[in-house]
DNA sequence: CATAAAGTGGATGTCAAGGTCCACTTTGGC
DNA sequence: GCCAAAGTGGACCTTGACATCCACTTTATG
């Protein structure tokens, strides 16, 4: 449903924004986030582009985010990458109703539709802050205070 | 975010219900529906398999529901063609937290849990009945009365 | 039982997504 | 100004989704 790209650029973004606003480089997003380091540092170019993040090169260099964790949406992001594409003409092609879509494509538009209202809804800094016993990306929450940066 | 196959699948699910309980050849669905015919030969074999269509070969034979329409579900047809893939585990394979899953993952099953729930609320019969100006495949409506069986 | 109307199965083709590599460029610091 | 740390751009590979084609099987009917 979420494409796989999607996916890798929510969680660099989420680890952005938990370590806003120091810049980390491709290795370290992708050590912390499980995604092959090559094909994530194709992910952050569209980031960049979409002026999600802002990269720079050199030594110091690295992503971070261009915004605040609590200015920034998980939809904005997901746009950027793969945006969801709301049905908005009749997929068949046929002009007879114009902008009327059928029953089916209708309800179809209304479940992307819901999907995108929760993902305008959802900031960065929502996510981090949540007070779930999880930390944002799955890693395994500090066990006693503090454990070796493996 | 859906994917072409699981579109095909509607669509002809939807024709079928609207002609229920006649059986429609794989040609006459495809020629409605707009969908590739061979291709629509393997995406109705698919549906045949998760019983939701019985398939009758020879003369007179074709493709008809396995249900009556109040009885068939969206959900069905989707998870027959393409399941929905709810996110059960983490994605970054950290077991860390079982299933619990972090900020990020559970917005994302959130509103993968709400796209199910609307389409298995939505039966065909629903969807015919829908008192919408548009006819369900996007077909136009039936200008006078009847029209040529084109 | 021959025939024509259907679906079946499998080989094949095409293309975009996901992913990898590497030579190159930029840049901060000594 | 050199060097090492970073990102950049482009070539290339692999896989699965979408799609087509065709020889074959099944079946209703005259």
């Amino acid at each position: 449903m979420f494409s796989q790209t999607v996916e890798y650029a929510l969680r660099a973004v989420v680890h952005l924004a938990d370590q806003a606003p120091e810049p980390r480089t491709t290795e370290q997003i992708a050590k912390a986030t499980l995604v092959p380091k090559a094909y994530l540092s194709k992910v952050l170019q569209g980031l960049c582009a979409a002026e999600i993040v802002l990269l720079k090169r050199g030594i110091g260099g690295g992503a971070m985010l261009a915004k605040t964790p609590d200015q920034l949406t998980i939809l904005e992001v997901v746009n950027a990458v793969e945006p969801i594409r709301r049905i908005r003409t009749c997929p068949l092609g046929l002009v007879a109703h114009g902008v009327n879509l059928c029953p089916l494509h209708k309800r179809m538009d209304d479940a992307l539709a819901t999907v995108e209202a929760a993902f305008r809804d959802t900031t960065l800094a929502e996510i981090l802050a949540e007070p779930t016993g999880s930390h944002p990306l799955c890693e395994v929450i500090p066990a006693r205070k503090s454990l070796p940066t493996t």
